[in-house]
RNA sequence: GCCGGUGUGGCGGAAUUGGCAGACGCACAUGACUCAAAAUCAUGCGGAGAGAUCCGUGCCGGUUCGAGUCCGGCCACCGGCACCA
């Protein structure tokens, strides 16, 4: 059969189109499976081969499980609010709506080419109405429920996109969009109060099938931290100062306390601070930094003593100096700390900056060089004196400090509360009214979705404010509680809105009633399977945990984890081992592949490239040697026999059992080269039975869908390839009747022996001594030792 | 600095979890077909050696009849977190 990838691609594309084969049913006797891959977010450079690899393994596991008899829900949809499209309306006057309708036409269709089983019936887009209708009603709902607070913050700003970015997309000083500097600027912020749901999305964790780095890199990124609070009595005021330290076993050892320049103390004791104006000038230094330099970690400390009170340590009652110092964060614990030189390398190089005394507490290190931060034995620590043991002293310290009414255990959280707003326009409004009278409203249930005004210019407003604050007509509004004039809230939500819960959508796309229907959301939920990127590990995923978790308390679904399995597919580099990228020239455009080789042949490369959780290099070698192999399986057909052809019966049933095995694991690489195998095989012998040639169709159907259906449409047979029942293996016939082990002589092999599968142990040394070359290498040495591994190996150890 | 991961031919990568290292693919070489090239097919392909053999999975050591795999100590690279108290 002469391999036409291009007839064949696009017969079968529009065959599985017509019959619907891939639309999932809401109501089945079948088990159900929900496989989920991150949507896109449709850029106009379409497609990227990371897409291809991403969608491709979860694509064969969903094509594996419908011909194992599963009701399967494999969606896909888009994630199309965001700042590309709006740029590209600033540049061209043209609306996001206009760009992003034209965008994921251009998508689907690319996606179509490559012949995804996608349901594309529950399609969804983030932007429409009726989609973000329902983000805006979970807005609401997190609203309700004491959620959402508004606050004037010092925020990132980036100068370029003229808006406010949260923690997670200006990581290390630089915006997450386009990559320039990101400025600190003090502005109304939206929050969600995520950190309240720290602990649960750590709990949660324990429940879930995630792969072990996709959990730690969740853990790192909560940051959850025990410890305690402990107040100090300032010395001259009528004050307390309250710091958060995860090591409270060392409050003997504190010389001195630091406060972050904004803490709110210097403000209030302004009058009674007697070198204001040098403390005013190192904060006005600090200020200038950015949040990046300051969190570049520096052994040389700056700070200034604050004159005018002295703090008081409550175990010992001695009086310490109050230091402001930019190492010390406002945004962590409570903004200020007990130092503690002696076992804190920070609080050490500090201390020998400003010449502070340090009081060695803990005995094990050489505090004349470096602070000590291990284990020991607990000195000059009053009622702590020595005792060993760090957790036995912790709660010592904290059962004294409850006691004494001076402190309290306590824990802390690296993950801060989730900036929710921008100042653009392509994203879902923020249903919020202002009233001069009755403060913030929200907007009622029933007057959603609070639709996107239309806008002709797309630019920023003043200081950075949403092109919606110059549409009068959206902004003046009436209150919803008192009827008065008020005004709405011009900012939107963040692009990671509308992903946060998208996946329950697609269970239900158009419900017009809520959000998804109880009863398909009971039947679908959780996500069985859901593969992505590493790069949405800690952000979509934490929100979209976040969101699923609220919900879940609230009632509106019924399981407290969206994701029940969680997997992440490598990168793919250029040809040159670079991450692929514009300005290196190195990006592969997937559709020319396509074009080129067809669909099947991407598809199969991307998943035989390499490991698939690893970042491979592509190598266009690689890609026609994928096209060549399925060249040589369109060859099949010509080789059928009506005989039974039992040479190859064992060698088949090895490959069902690897394929089927494989799959689950996600090594789509071995688990294609053992189809390569097989085929191999076939050519040696010639020739492959009718049952043969059925059962390998079905294993490199989830692969190569197009060819495989062709030929088993050549062949003679009914229905859909992709309909059929998955082959099952036979153990039994796994194993061949003979096998082929090594014989060792001091572990050394010297040389091979064949004999039937899992024969006795002295068969197997009598075959082995038969052999003439371990017969002369044995003769006349002492056998000391004679080792059998059934199937595996034989070693005789002579002396 | 802390946490996680990886290190195997010229390249991408295999190795049933302690049992014949290098499956499968690429590249390369030789041969066949061809006027020729491409495509295809066949054979070879870790290193050294004419050979029997010897060496070989980042490095050093250990356990074991036997180590890519287990243990101890290093080195290199990748990813995450990071003046987080």
């Amino acid at each position: 059969m002469k391999y036409n990838f291009k007839d064949i691609e696009s017969k079968w594309q529009k065959k599985w189109e017509d019959a619907g084969i891939f639309k999932a049913s809401d109501t089945s006797d079948k088990p159900k499976f929900y496989g989920l891959v991150e949507f896109p977010y449709p850029s106009g450079a379409g497609m990227h081969v990371g897409h291809i690899k991403a969608y491709s393994g979860l694509e064969v596991v969903s094509r594996k499980r419908r011909m194992e008899g599963y009701n399967v829900l494999f969606p896909i949809g888009f994630d199309a609010f965001g700042l590309p499209a709006e740029n590209y309306a600033i540049k061209t006057a043209t609306h996001p709506r206009v760009i992003t309708d034209q965008n994921i036409r251009h998508f689907s269709e690319q996606l179509r080419r490559v012949g995804y089983s996608f349901d594309w019936d529950r399609t969804i887009d983030t932007t429409e109405e009726d989609f973000y209708k329902w983000t805006q009603w979970i807005f609401l709902k997190m609203y309700e429920h004491g959620l959402v607070f508004r606050d004037k913050a010092w925020v990132n700003y980036c100068p370029s996109c003229k808006v406010v970015l949260s923690n997670e997309d200006s990581q290390g000083g630089k915006c997450d969009i386009c990559h320039s500097d990101v400025v600190q600027k003090s502005k109304d912020v939206w929050y969600l109060r995520i950190t309240k749901y720290a602990d649960k999305l750590l709990e949660g964790l324990e429940t879930v099938d995630y792969l072990p780095n996709i959990k730690q890199q969740q853990m790192n990124w909560i940051g959850k931290s025990t410890g305690a609070f402990v107040n100090f009595r300032l010395d001259g005021i009528e004050e307390t100062l309250e710091i958060y330290t995860t090591r409270p076993d060392t409050l003997f050892g504190v010389t001195f306390m630091v406060i972050a320049p904004e803490h709110p103390l210097i403000d209030k004791y302004a009058d009674r601070i007697e070198n204001m104006d040098a403390v005013r000038d190192y904060r006005a230094q600090c200020a200038k930094k950015t949040e990046f330099e300051r969190t570049q970690l520096v052994k040389d400390k700056t700070g200034v003593e604050v004159k005018g009170f002295r703090a008081e340590n409550p175990v010992n009652g001695s009086k310490i100096p109050v230091y402001i110092a930019d190492y010390v964060m406002m945004g962590y614990g409570t903004g200020a700390i007990m130092a503690v030189p002696a076992h804190d390398q920070r609080d050490y190089d500090f201390a020998k900056k400003f010449g502070i005394e340090i009081i060695e507490v803990i005995k094990g290190g050489d505090i004349a060089k470096e602070a000590y931060a291990g284990d020991g034995e607990m000195v000059n620590s009053g009622f702590l004196n020595g005792l060993t043991n760090k957790k036995d002293s912790i709660a010592r310290m904290i059962e004294e400090l409850e006691k004494e009414g001076i402190g309290r255990a306590g824990v802390q959280y690296k993950m801060k509360d989730w900036a929710f707003n921008r100042q653009r326009y392509w994203g879902e409004p923020i249903p919020i009214v202002h009233c001069p009278k009755c403060g913030m409203v929200p907007v009622p249930y029933e007057e959603l979705p609070l639709r996107l005004p239309q806008v002709e210019n797309f630019e920023a407003g003043e200081d950075g404010e949403s092109p919606l604050a110059k549409i009068e007509s959206f902004v003046n509004c009436t209150c919803p509680k008192c009827g008065g004039a008020a005004k709405r809230e011009t900012d939107t939500m963040p692009q990671w809105a509308g992903s946060s819960w998208y996946f329950l959508r697609y269970i239900d796309p158009h419900n017009d009633q809520a959000p998804v229907d109880r009863k398909k959301m009971e039947y679908w939920m959780p996500v069985d399977w859901y593969n992505g990127g590493m790069e949405h590990v800690t952000r979509h995923m934490i929100y979209s945990r976040f969101w699923h978790r609220f919900l879940y308390d609230i009632g509106v679904v019924n399981t407290p984890e969206p994701y029940a399995k969680r997997t992440a597919q490598g990168l793919i580099l250029g040809p040159d081992g670079d991450k692929m990228s514009k300005s290196k020239g190195n990006v592969v455009d997937p559709l020319d592949i396509v074009e080129d080789y067809g669909a099947d042949t991407l598809r199969t490369y991307v998943l035989f490239m390499g490991d698939y959780g690893a970042a491979t290099p592509w190598n266009d070698n690689s890609v026609k040697g994928c096209k060549r192999f399925l060249e040589r399986v369109a060859g099949l057909p010509d080789m059928v026999t009506k005989d039974h052809v039992p040479e190859l019966e064992s060698k088949l049933h090895k490959t069902i059992k690897k394929v089927t095995l494989d799959i689950e694991e996600m090594k789509f690489n071995t688990a294609i080269a053992s189809l390569m195998a097989f085929l191999n095989d076939v050519y040696e012998a010639g020739k492959l039975d009718e049952e043969e040639l059925a059962a390998y169709l079905k294993l490199l159907c989830p692969f190569a869908p197009h060819l495989a259906e062709e030929i088993w449409e050549k062949t003679g047979r009914e229905g859909f390839l992709s309909l059929a029942v998955w082959p099952v293996y036979d153990e039994a016939k796994t194993v061949d009747r003979t096998v082929e082990i090594g014989v060792q002589i001091n572990g050394k092999l010297r040389s091979t022996i064949a004999i039937p599968t899992g024969c006795e142990k002295e068969d197997a040394f009598t075959a082995a001594k038969a052999n003439e070359k371990i017969a002369s290498l044995i003769e006349g040495k002492t056998l000391i030792k004679e080792i059998y591994v059934p199937n595996k190996i034989v070693n005789f150890v002579v002396k």
